[in-house]
DNA sequence: TGTGTTAGGAACTAATCGGTTCCGAACTAT
DNA sequence: ATAGTTCGGAACCGATTAGTTCCTAACACA
């Protein structure tokens, strides 16, 4: 019964995800944030209570949106082998100088802030399940053990990738890479 | 022909060398890297150009000193196999709450920072062209191209690894998985 | 021993940081 | 229409930022 928030709450996260994502939580000043979000200060500390909470509303967008887009290309991909699919995360046309925002939100706050180091470990093993999945799906790996530990090393790969990547390290070609740790051929 | 500096500058720079590894650049501030180098403001300004510059140097510390020490366990290792040997640098002992400074370094300042992403990559070839060696020693991988590949795994693997361990990830035993991915057993 | 040079440290500076306060305008509900 | 509520924005706040200035004391060299 008063006057209603003129911003769209759903696109000022979408922004505060894309700005914490390429430049990190120390990075982003307040202007930069705001901007982002398309609002001013009186605005943003109405809604939200302060730049921490925002950055942990950023990284849930982003498991929300990009990691559930990445879980549904691979599960929704037609690619007949394991690691024709699991390649598309590792193309860099899906990489950019942003890297991994879940990696990027481990390196640089998970020593510091618990609830960034268990939501980040929460999204790490959402990711890897997506890519177990992917396995059992083209029958790689003789057991679920097995299974398990090669998507600990497609998932860990995949973070190395994107930390080298933003130093902007040539374009590794990972499919044939995949292929032989998949044991696919050879 | 004038009073020469009390402070050692070696001591110093692995000060800064310690804390910009477990804390990054931006979240360290000045007074803890005066106290982490041991001297004050006046002599800091005194004998070096700018906080970047020191972080710059800190990562040539890096390099001489760490990195250096890593590839000289890893060719003095006398393990009976490479993946027993390239164990070693994924071990939690090895590994602790700072990660990896080149990673961090990458993933903090890589886009940003030219200079940064110039070492670093140089660090890293420095770090992968060890682990191949390793592969060489043992006959692993049967062409250069192949070593190199497998390298490349190793490399982004450790990365990767040092990456989640920052959020305090479990300590996965990377040995026997190295071992697959070798192909030195199964 | 005297002179020139520089190290070390305290005090200072301008800019920027995240966060708060306050007010007018806009909107809802009655 | 009007009363009540809350949004959006400008101005403001103390704390902290990296970097500078200046003075004193310590040292090397002649």
């Amino acid at each position: 019964m008063a006057r209603p928030r003129e911003f769209e709450m759903e696109s000022a996260m979408e922004g505060a995800m894309t700005i914490f994502w390429r430049q990190g939580f120390r990075a982003t000043n307040l202007p930069e944030l705001l901007d982002a979000m398309g609002l001013t200060r009186g605005s943003f500390y109405k809604a939200f209570e302060d730049k921490e909470s925002v950055y942990l509303g950023a990284l849930d967008r982003y498991d929300e949106i990009v990691i559930t887009q990445t879980l549904e290309k691979l599960q929704g991909s037609d690619a007949p082998t394991a690691s024709a699919c699991l390649e598309q995360i590792f193309l860099p046309s899906a990489t950019s100088k942003c890297g991994c925002f879940i990696c990027n939100a481990m390196v640089e706050l998970g020593p510091d802030n618990p609830k960034v180091a268990a939501k980040t470990k929460a999204m790490a093993a959402r990711l890897k399940s997506g890519i177990v999945r992917v396995l059992e799906h083209h029958g790689i790996g003789e057991t679920p053990q097995r299974r398990d530990e090669l998507g600990d090393v497609v998932l860990h790969l995949y973070f190395g990738h994107q930390a080298v990547g933003k130093s902007g390290a040539a374009d590794k070609d990972w499919g044939a890479t995949l292929k032989r740790i998949l044991g696919e051929s050879d």
